[in-house]
DNA sequence: CCCTGGTTAGTCAAACTTGAACACTGGCAG
DNA sequence: CTGCCAGTGTTCAAGTTTGACTAACCAGGG
């Protein structure tokens, strides 16, 4: 899938060289198996697979490590900017996947981005409204099925309200982006030092 | 997966007997492809499955229909039942399936399961709330990760708006439920008489 | 020295998903 | 009557995901 693509890219560009085992403790330390279908064994064979595609070089040596090739670096670009730009209701991870590493584009992208974003969600919204419409006066399907919509408007309504938060802090100037001068408005001691407490509430 | 068993024991149950191809049709009409991984393919291997584990017979005949057992009608009242209880943040396909049929129970029970969804979801909030609290004393990991839980809450806000709704509805009298009265509280020609126009933003 | 247990490192079969390919039927235009 | 296309009904190879299993290594206690 998508977000497993990205998540090896992003990780494998943030560690390289790098062997399989350590993206492995690193990307489960993230907790990514509550919420992007990225188990032990497919951290490996998806290594492989980009490794196949030319978009990661293995270098030789024992353990085999990888790096990411210009082409892995190209991909990775495009879908960080996909998973922050394109919502993709049924698939939250999209956008989880690219939160962990939104900091390495520019911050004007990343605002340009979720601009982008807002707009395919408000005509998302207005799509869901004209639909319910449908439903209530033609009663082609039964009546119940409007709760799929307004079970999936809601989820909208709420990642709209995301992106409105996200906005005034990316503008309020928090974190540190990719085109930003040095000096921490935080104080951090790494890249990624240590845990990712578990983001949602896992399965 | 589970929406995948629950999408195809729910449809047999209404169709039955019914063989693979009709099923195909039916749940494409539903925009199924769009918020589940149900493709034609998964509906043949998924009802063999099934009928391997012994929750559906097959009939003899051609073509080989499907028909509930009485293990299957009780695993689908669990999927059916643990999909409106139980949030699955990062797998929204969960609720989606369970509403396509949650009509199929009586009123009360789901009432209780919305009741039990509500409670779970304000918990998460709750948890959320604290892990960024966390992340932000503590820093043990990057400022921007607080972004993922932001995003989750968001999401689960959005639900729990959608669950209150829904429950008003539900209490106003909408929609026939299973065991309710005949005599439909709005006019409906047949139980899934034809197109449910597809329900989310699709991909 | 030997045994236990933890960490490192990775493999593998089984299951699931995908979507194109296959084969058959029947209608109907030329 | 022949060729073509649309619909019916299913299979299949290729790819992905799962998570349990293997195996080597090292450290420390008895």
């Amino acid at each position: 899938m998508s977000t497993t693509r990205l998540l090896l890219l992003g990780a494998v560009r943030i560690f390289q060289p790098v062997h399989g085992y350590l993206l492995r403790r690193e990307l489960l330390t993230w907790q990514v198996q509550d919420w992007a279908h990225l188990n032990p064994g497919s951290i490996y064979s998806g290594l492989r697979t980009l490794a196949k595609r030319g978009l990661l070089e293995e270098t030789d040596g024992e353990p085999v490590s990888y790096r990411l090739t210009a082409d892995g670096e190209v991909e990775y670009q495009r879908l960080l900017s996909s998973a922050l730009r394109q919502p993709e209701p049924g698939d939250p991870s999209r956008l989880l996947g690219g939160l962990c590493f939104f900091t390495t584009l520019p911050r004007h992208e990343v605002r340009e981005a979720l601009r982008a974003r807002d707009l395919v969600l408000e005509a998302m919204v207005s799509g869901m409204d004209s639909a319910v419409r449908g439903v209530e006066s033609s009663r082609m399907a039964p009546a119940s099925t409007v709760e799929l919509f307004h079970a999936t408007r809601s989820w909208v309504d709420g990642e709209r309200g995301w992106v409105r938060d996200v906005c005034a802090r990316i503008d309020a100037g928090h974190y540190r982006f990719a085109d930003d001068p040095q000096g921490p408005d935080r104080p951090v001691e790494g890249l990624w030092p240590a845990a990712v407490p578990d983001p949602p509430g896992g399965a």
